[in-house]
DNA sequence: CAATGAAGTTGAACACGTTCAAAAGGAGGA
DNA sequence: TCCTCCTTTTGAACGTGTTCAACTTCATTG
């Protein structure tokens, strides 16, 4: 990885060939797309590739950080229309489902990765920022809205919406279904369920139903620390 | 792949291979095993591995099925010890557990693929009988116990617990902790939870929770027999 | 006993991601 | 002008999974 870069020659050149790369992948897929074919398509040697990104992957894990700076202030923005839980939470899904509807496919190509120790897994540690600014984006419409989390519940709830969303993005990812229509079917049939179990879920007779949740949560969650530590 | 095999020499081969392919897999892990490697241990060349096994992965394809076989037997003779059905379903995931502890590592390497494209990955086509047949032994656990289900939901249960254990063999096989413990208290914890949701789903009263759980079960296997039909 | 042809075997060759030593460029100073 | 040093650029080379045309083996047949 090349250190801070100032001069705008080199800027250029890092951008084109990140340019390169992601409308290829987008034309023919990841697979397809050969690391000579991005360097070359960006007028540069091989070695250049290399010399601005450590891997093919640390391109896709550039493209991963842009689209969250990107998603930033698109949601922030949404987030300030409306109170309603409902509305807040379909809106988080929603912009991100739209912002990446043109990477569709190379997005397919890069749910492969389950393997939290892969780089480019959505669990891995190298995405962990990112993770955890997008887990934010929960955080922020769970806070500004009008249901009351319970405190036991609130460390864990944002992730676990986080979760529901990624369920939800993978789903999107592999759906084949004309305009994905059976995504916004399962968005819609479950963003209502998913909605009033976090209602409930602060309900003062389902506390030991929290406690037992909230128990199995740290022992998963837990275990993802331990293998990163070890890492 | 070569058809019906029945000379000795070349079954001796090919089991030559096989077995070459897994020691190395287990003792170096799968990525770190290359194709030279396991030809050179099973003293042939290069191009006869690939004329038994189409690629890398047919070779764990075909260890998934061995292993498939060999749980069967297992499996059947667990579930004629009891009734219960908590017990049955602890029996079937822990029998899979246990077959699989050696392999944990190269299991690890192959949990990658969770793209249903991928032929390995465990909800694709290729995979569909193996799929198919593990599903059947929580039928199976189902059928044979002190447990009653409800006939709106008798399709969906055995996928269910399918995914139940699978998420399971997830975590277990990143589980890093000392013996795998982590994965031990999240079986022993969810076992019960599942138990009781199992007994509960059959309440007359939650008739309409089960409506809304098949439509949205049917909405995610329907997508999934649309893709595999157009693929 | 050849001759035939299917089954089995070989290793060179390909395209890929990646590495690296070497060359080229260019900014700043003597 | 020339030297120095860092940044940038180059393309050959490596190891990988995979393909393939050529070769060998050997049971069956005429």
């Amino acid at each position: 990885m090349p250190k801070a870069i100032k001069t705008k020659k080199s800027e250029e050149t890092r951008r084109r060939i990140f340019d390169s790369a992601l409308a290829l992948f987008r034309k023919r897929g990841f697979d397809e797309t050969t690391m000579r074919d991005i360097a070359s398509e960006a007028d540069v040697a091989l070695g250049a590739a290399y010399y601005y990104f450590d891997s093919k992957d640390a391109i896709v894990m550039a493209f991963y950080q842009r689209t969250q700076d990107e998603l930033v202030p698109l949601v922030t923005e949404a987030l300030s229309h409306t109170h309603s839980f409902k509305q807040r939470l379909a809106a988080v899904i929603r912009i991100k489902l739209d912002y990446c509807a043109p990477n569709r496919r190379l997005m397919a190509a890069l749910a492969t990765h389950i393997d939290p120790r892969h780089p480019l897994s959505p669990f891995s540690e190298q995405t962990r920022a990112i993770r955890d600014a997008d887990t934010h984006f929960f955080q922020r419409a769970l806070e500004g809205s009008d249901v009351r989390v319970s405190e036991d519940l609130a460390l864990h709830l944002p992730r676990l919406l986080w979760l529901y969303q990624m369920g939800l993005l993978l789903f999107w990812v592999y759906d084949r279904s004309p305009r994905q229509w059976r995504t916004t079917q399962l968005f819609e049939k479950t963003l209502s369920i998913v909605t009033k179990l976090v209602r409930f879920s602060s309900f003062p007779l389902l506390r030991p139903v929290r406690k037992t949740v909230a128990e199995l949560l740290e022992l998963i969650y837990g275990s993802q620390e331990t293998s990163e530590a070890l890492a």
